[in-house]
Order: structure tokens, then sequence, then C-alpha cells
DNA sequence: AGTTGTACTTAGTAGTTTTCCA
DNA sequence: TGGAAAACTACTAAGTACAACT
């Protein structure tokens, strides 16, 4: 199979909470059993070339730290070779480096026995203005409170952005501005188009430019001072290891900028304080500290969560937690599950797929719906669509909560039959537009659960996410809607990827990848809005390639011209021009090629965010597979930028050891 | 069966840093 | 060497899922 071509050394055991089951060659993903002898090859050879020309190895180990660098990969010391040879060094960060996917998990449902921490880092408190800088009401100059006035800078911070232009924006806003305002200041300021706060808009504006023309030694002092900060609450101990925390800043006070139209956008997110904050570590550990003459609102110790602290918000009521980073044992087994999860699904979605064909027929209504539904969750990869309360978020859908109004019935479109149009805003309000012809059932079911309703009412009203998911959960262990996104996307980049993949230059190859991992995000609707520059950048190319393609035929004529010289003189001399001139034209085509590949890469990418499906869906093994076939006897650590989201979890850094012995291997020093 | 609360994953944006190239 | 572009990080909103409760 064709992506089965390395053993990974790391499913010696499953994810916590999985069954082991008997591998077998499936086609998606490798699988350990399989390629031991790649293994073997994989470990050994770098650590012999390492012992035999240590200082050759040394050099060459440098060479790729710098070459990590470039691709973002941070994780040198654990790259390191195993066997530390190096001395000393070697071995103490040896220690620092843990495979946790080698190790035991819970199966008490517990997810740690040991948590330490430093609890958070709170906002800085509000700096009042300067007393030059002045708001001014009805033209007049108005000196605020300080409460009313921090407020105030929320808004002045924001004055650039199209939400302070917004109806609902400035209605949330100033009603809690002036929940803010002493008495006095609210009887005088009752209208927000009499508010000016252009002063302080520049203001801020001038002080963010005055950070940027910062001297190098004030840049590096305050990049210094944000390292100590993390240093200091940046990590945890959870069970014997140091662990990066992901934000271990609270969120500071400003207005809320919701997504889409947000009931709620531009009200006031207000101060966290120590009271507000739950704490949750080991009881045997040292406990964070309040800051001086502050409380915690609480300290628990439950280790069935995983979360350090956390509070709750005041715009939805909603708690917000302090967590690990990706890079955690505790984020990167829960990733390894999800994908395990997900081939799983694969070993039997064939038969998933026969029964709720078999459904669309059923005498039952909520059967037929639901399995309608899921036609559209595996087919469309849409999102499951829990039910929100109306008015308190966006209007936005999943497939459970489609309304009648967000699709239409075509029975005859242009030369297709039944097709149905989906017109909805899902997640983040992007919105989901698609044509696509169904199965005459699936149409005539649409049909079916369109009559006698109104454009608001729910498509599927025997329908809901827990009824979904439970009829999943019995058809596959550990099956929510969710895994059908995972699963789908993953398997479309490994099939892209097979039909894509040519046997051209790295560049073309480079462009392959984009284009499958393009497919999938198409596929699970990721969008961006376009580069603000878009337009500026890509022009700025097409010159360059109209610049190349001159160069290219001044170069093409100067080879003929040499060429015509050595047929007349035919010395040595003229020979080698036109090898010189041959050389040009042939170096001018590829950077002419690598240019035309972007252009296309760029425009093709307009629209469309690549990083959320690198992110969250895409099995990095498939990832490493194709590029370890594809890149054969070569290194070009160039190829790994098309996947730098691989070094999300520590889990998935012991693959980058599979790139380092592959680089080693592919490139032996020369010592003949 | 519906409702509520909690915990965790997934998502796009904005800002910063690094790299690239003339 | 400096300006554009790409890469990367931080941030936090907005989903999914599930358990406990009613």
């Amino acid at each position: 199979m064709l992506f089965n071509v390395f053993d990974v050394s790391i499913r010696d055991r499953s994810p916590a909470g999985i069954k082991s089951e008997p591998e077998e060659d499936n086609g998606f993903y490798p699988s350990p059993q399989h390629n031991k002898s790649s293994r073997q090859e994989y470990e050994y050879k770098p650590k012999k070339v390492k012992v035999e020309h240590d200082k050759k190895a040394k050099k060459r180990k440098h060479e790729y730290e710098e070459d990590e660098e470039d691709e973002g990969i941070k994780h040198k010391k654990k790259i390191k070779d195993k066997k530390g040879t190096d001395g000393k060094k070697v071995k103490k960060e040896e220690e620092e480096k843990w495979k946790w996917w080698e190790e035991e998990r819970y199966t008490d449902g517990s997810k740690w026995r040991f948590l330490e921490h430093k609890g958070p880092v709170f906002a800085p408190p509000y700096e009042p203005l300067p007393d030059k800088v002045k708001f001014y009401y009805d033209g007049k100059p108005m000196k605020l409170s300080a409460s009313a006035e921090e407020v105030a800078t929320f808004f002045a911070k924001m004055l650039d952005h199209e939400y302070t232009t917004k109806d609902i924006f400035r209605k949330n806003f100033f009603k809690d501005w002036r929940k803010e305002m002493t008495s006095e200041e609210k009887s005088v300021i009752t209208d927000l188009n009499k508010c000016d706060f252009s002063e302080m808009s520049e203001y801020f504006k001038a002080q963010s430019e005055a950070r940027k023309q910062m001297s190098k030694e004030e840049k590096q002092k305050i990049k210094e001072e944000n390292e100590r900060l993390l240093q200091e609450y940046g990590f945890c101990i959870m069970d014997n290891h140091k662990e990066r925390i992901g934000n271990f800043r609270i969120e500071p006070p400003g207005l809320f900028r919701g997504r889409g139209d947000h009931p709620k956008m531009g009200m006031l997110k207000r101060r966290i304080r120590p009271e507000d904050i739950i704490i949750n570590c080991s009881k045997d550990s040292k406990h964070p500290k309040p800051p001086p003459g502050t409380k915690w609102k609480e300290v628990r110790h439950d280790n069935k969560v995983t979360w350090l602290a956390s509070w709750t918000e005041n715009i939805q009521g909603s708690i917000k937690y302090i967590m690990l980073n990706p890079s955690s044992r505790i984020k990167g087994e829960k990733d390894w599950q999800k994908y395990e999860t997900a081939r799983r699904l694969k070993k039997c979605v064939d038969r998933i797929r026969a029964q709720y064909r078999e459904d669309w027929k059923s005498k039952e209504m909520r059967i037929r719906q639901r399995a309608v539904a899921l036609y559209f969750i595996d087919k469309l990869a849409l999102r499951a669509g829990n039910e929100k309360e109306e008015g308190e978020t966006a209007d936005t859908v999943g497939c459970c909560s489609l309304r009648v109004e967000h699709i239409k019935l075509y029975p005859k479109l242009d030369d297709q039959e039944y097709v149905v149009e989906f017109d909805f805003l899902g997640k983040d309000s992007i919105r989901y537009y698609n044509k696509i012809p169904v199965e005459k059932r699936v149409f005539k079911n649409l049909q079916l659960f369109l009559e006698n309703k109104q454009p608001e009412d729910d498509l599927f009203d025997r329908l809901n996410t827990s009824i979904l998911n439970k009829h999943l959960q019995e058809l596959m262990d550990g099956l929510t809607a969710k895994v059908f996104r995972t699963y789908n996307a993953s398997i479309t980049l490994q099939q892209q990827l097979k039909e894509l993949t040519s046997d051209d230059s790295i560049p073309a190859k480079i462009l392959s990848y984009n284009r499958a991992n393009r497919a999938v995000a198409i596929l699970c609707n990721h969008q961006r809005a376009p580069p603000k520059t878009f337009e500026k950048s890509m022009q700025n190319l097409q010159n360059k390639i109209d610049e190349k393609q001159t160069q290219l035929s001044a170069a093409r004529k100067q080879l003929k011209a040499a060429k015509a010289d050595h047929k007349a003189s035919h010395d040595d001399k003229s020979k080698k021009a036109v090898e010189v001139k041959r050389k040009a034209v042939q170096r001018i085509e590829e950077q002419l090629m690598k240019l035309q590949v972007q252009a296309t890469d760029r425009e093709e990418n307009k629209q469309i965010a690549l990083g959320t499906s690198k992110l969250n869906y895409l099995d990095p093994r498939i990832s490493v597979a194709w590029y370890l076939l594809c890149t054969e006897d070569i290194l070009y650590l160039r190829l790994l930028a098309v996947n730098y989201y691989l070094i999300r979890a520590s889990f998935f850094v012991c693959l980058f050891v599979v790139f380092l012995y592959y680089d080693i291997m592919s490139n032996p020093p020369a010592d003949k």
C-alpha cells in the first residue's frame, strides 16, 4: 500500500480508552507489524554514522538544527541522538525527553496523579491616559473617571474596525459603558454619536508606532521579560514532567467581539480578579499563591479534569479554562486517540453506509431523518449541529439544526438530477454554499421532510445531535458525528496525495501536497478572509513572472547567437560560451516555473484556510509517509514546510526522529 | 425526553517574527 | 539592507459531546 511505508514505532500501546484491535493492511496509515525491518534501519544507521564519524556527525547535526529552525521546528532537544555519544550535554537533554506515548495510561478516568503550577498571570492594571489626551463630548473636553476612561479606551482602540460602525455593537457598548460611569458622567454622556474618541485613538496609534521604532536593546528587554514570565508561569508539573501551559495569561478586559451577527457584540468583557478564579491542582502540591491581598475563589483537587484554573466569563456565562499546550501528554494522547477512532471507523464505514441507505426506506420518520442527516454528515462533512439558545449567539447551524430555509431542491438543474442546494451559516458564521446531486431516495425524503413546513422550521424535526450520537454509539464504540469529519478529511488527503503526486520537481510536489490539503479544506469548508494585501501581492508576482519571461527569451536569443558563433568558429572558447548560455536558459526556466507554480498555488488558496485541517483533521502519519516516499534519496527539508503542524503534539515529535534518521541514511558522510 | 452545566476540541483573526529576494 | 511575504504564535470565540438532573 502506498502510504504504509514505515513504522513510526509509536503504536506499541494503544491510546487510553482505545481497545487494541488487530491491525490489518487497510491502506489507511501505517501499521506497526508490517515494517519491522525498515524501523530497524531507521534506528540503526544514524547511530552507526554517529559513532564512526563523530566530528562530522556533530557538524551535520548543527546543520540540521539550523534547517529545523528554518522550518520552524523548535523541538531540537527532542531530536537528539538517543545514544548520547556526544557527551554530557546530550545525556542531560536525553533526560528531558519523555516518550509519553510509550507509557501506561490511567484506566480509572483520572487524568493525572500530581499537578503543580503557579496559577495564572493577570492582565496588567489599567494605566490612565496622560492628561493631554482628551475625550470630547459634544465638542467639549471632558475628564473621565478611571473606570469610564478605561472602557472608553477599549472603544477608541477599535475605532478603525468595522465593528464600531455596527448598530448592535454601538448599542451594547454604550449600555455597558454607562454602567461604568459615575452618575455625573451618566447624566452628561447620553449619546454615543456625540462622543469623540479620536485623540485617544491617535494616542494609541502613536504608541504602537513608537513600539515599532524601539531600539534593538529595548525590544530585547521586553522579549526577555516575556521569556521570564513564560518560564515562571508558563509551565506546570504534571505527573513528574514539566509541561507547557497553553494559555497561562488571563484574558484582559475589553469589548466582546463575537463573530458574524452576534447579538452581544460590543458588550464589556469585565476584568477577571483572583476572586473569580478556581484553581485546580493536587493536594500534595505547592498551591499557587494569589496576588498579595487577594484570594482565589476556590482551590480544588479534581484529577478527573485536565484544567489548571477556570473562571466564568460574563458575556455568555460560560466557563473558561487554563489548560495545557498541545505538546503535552494529555493533549497528545487525545489527539492520537482521535485518529485511532477515525481508523476504526474506516473498518466499519461500509457497513454503516449500507445501514443508513437501508434506513432511507424506513417506515419511521425519525429513522429516515436520522439516515439522511447522517448521509450529509458523511458525504459533506457537515458538523453535527447542536441546538443553541436563540438570541444568545449568532444564528448559525449544523446538520441536525438545519432549517427548511437552508436548502433548496431542484429535481433538475442544468444537466443534473435531484440537486440539493445548501446555503447556511455554519460555525463562526462562515457561509456554507454547495449544490450537490443526491440519490433519488434522499431527494424524495427531503421533499417529504419539507412538507407543510415554514422556512424557519427545522428540516429534521425528529432529530437532534444527542439522538444521532446515541445511534452512532450503537454502530461503533466511540463513534460520534465529528468522527466522520476526521475520517473523511484524512482519507481524502490520502487519496488526493495518491492521485495528484507526480514525479515532478520539488515545487510541483509541494503544489500537489497543497492541492490535496486544499481538497480537504474545501470539504470541511475551512475559509479565510482573503489577505488584505492579496491583490497587490498577486500583481507583484505576475510582474515577476513577466519579467522572468522577458529574461528567458533574451537568454534564449543569446544561446542561439552563441550556438551560431560556435558553428562558425568551432573553437573551445565559443563552445564554453554555448554551455554557459545553455545553463543560464535552464536556470531561468526553472525560476520561471517556480514562480508560475507559486502563482497558481496562491490564487487557488485565496479564500481557503489550510491551517485548520492540518492542525485538527489530518493524521500526520499520512503526511509523513507521503513525504518519505516522494523524497526518496535527497532530503529536502523544505518539503517539511508542507506540514509543520506535525509538531503540534510531542507524540508527533517522534515522527521527526524518523525524519532525522532518514536524512542521515540518505546523506551518508563522504568517507572513501 | 428535555434541560443545564461542564469539559474539551475546533476555528478564524490579528499581530509578531523570520525569511526571502532584489 | 530593507521591504514584502511567509511563517508562526497568541488569542479567544464557537463549536461538540456527554453526564447529571428534572
